[in-house]
DNA sequence: GTCTATAAAGCGATAGAC
DNA sequence: GTCTATCGCTTTATAGAC
């Protein structure tokens, strides 16, 4: 792909800071909560300037939305390259998931009745990648059941729910802050109540 | 206990509708996007009258709160009085949350950094029912662990986070808008994958 | 493109008449 | 206690100078 002027580049460069400030607001305060001028004062620009860049607050948060998304196929495609069972693929990627939620980097999913839901819902990027990343993780979904690793009662519909619902679980966060126990603890132990549930397994 | 004058008791009943309202509101959109012109309007009176009976947006909130607190304290004194194990109090205790939260009236909790957050700190009756409620459940997660119902591995804490975290899930909202299940088979979904998880039990 | 300054709208809360 | 009207503040978004 071509890289564009110098200009482009230090554009490009801008938009990025720009996006990782709105992705790290989003996580900490959500859609709403989060305000413009923070956005601008955490980048260290004028709000004038943002709106350069962005057309709407809404434009924003799609864009860091989008970033996620794609940073999500990434790691889908990385664990598609492994040589492991279906279910081992699906428990790695909610440990990547878990860990970015606990590094304060996972923006949070728009609530139903946000104006952030009826732009995404008109943002084809967005929708394209949601759909692409919600297709490879049915697949191996329903692969891990037919090897008889994912209960094969529950509709593939409501695991992939599921597992997008525990990305964003204030449970990680509020067992984190008790300062008691490390991270990698307690994303073993929430993958272990998504996988395995919180009862005793029938020996 | 005293009923108070008829007109303390009809004081009573327009504050019960007021919070009725303003429960179903914060489980429609939480908090922040909760306006008290909303309110007013759903319960039909101004807004200054409003205030003449709860001093502020966050004492509206916490009234809601404490009220939601004291059914769960009832639901938990209705299946203390059962004769059945500690995890079948718990799962029955959480079927009822999921059915409230179907029912568009789990009002939902308060993020992190919400300003209802500093006012609920600081109101008692708020805290005293949330210790009640938790040392109750956590007395029955232990039992349950004894009985060997519950994974003895996990701290009682998670599981107590857990549940909270199930009640205001918003996997059992997407599933029921849908439209093609009933209430009754989401709620016994998602109690599955909360108790059991998600994997197939090792035979 | 970046800034300062401001417009336009929505919000929580209150004043004051009845 | 209820109402109408309004204050004071915050927020999104834009105008216009440089």
């Amino acid at each position: 792909m071509a890289r564009g002027s110098f200009r482009d580049q230090v554009l490009r460069v801008r938009e990025d800071a720009i996006v990782s400030s709105v992705n790290r607001l989003l996580a900490e305060k959500g859609f709403e909560q989060m305000t413009v001028d923070e956005v601008a004062a955490d980048v260290g620009i004028a709000k004038a300037s943002l709106y350069k860049h962005f057309a709407s607050k809404e434009a924003l948060a799609a864009a860091a939305m989008v970033r996620v998304l794609e940073r999500t196929m990434e790691v889908l495609g990385q664990q598609a390259a492994r040589g492991v069972s279906a279910v081992e693929r699906l428990r790695e990627v909610t440990r990547w998931a878990l860990r970015v939620q606990l590094a304060g980097e996972m923006p949070i999913l728009p609530s139903q009745n946000s104006s952030l839901r009826a732009e995404l819902l008109g943002h084809k990027p967005y929708l394209e990648l949601l759909m692409q990343v919600s297709d490879r993780l049915g697949e191996w979904i329903v692969q891990a059941q037919g090897d008889g690793d994912l209960d094969r009662s529950l509709p593939p519909e409501l695991v992939l729910y599921t597992l997008f619902a525990r990305a964003c679980d204030p449970v990680p966060g509020v067992l984190k802050s008790s300062g008691r126990h490390s991270d990698d603890q307690v994303v073993d132990w929430v993958l272990s109540t998504c996988f395995s549930g919180i009862a005793t397994r029938p020996s």
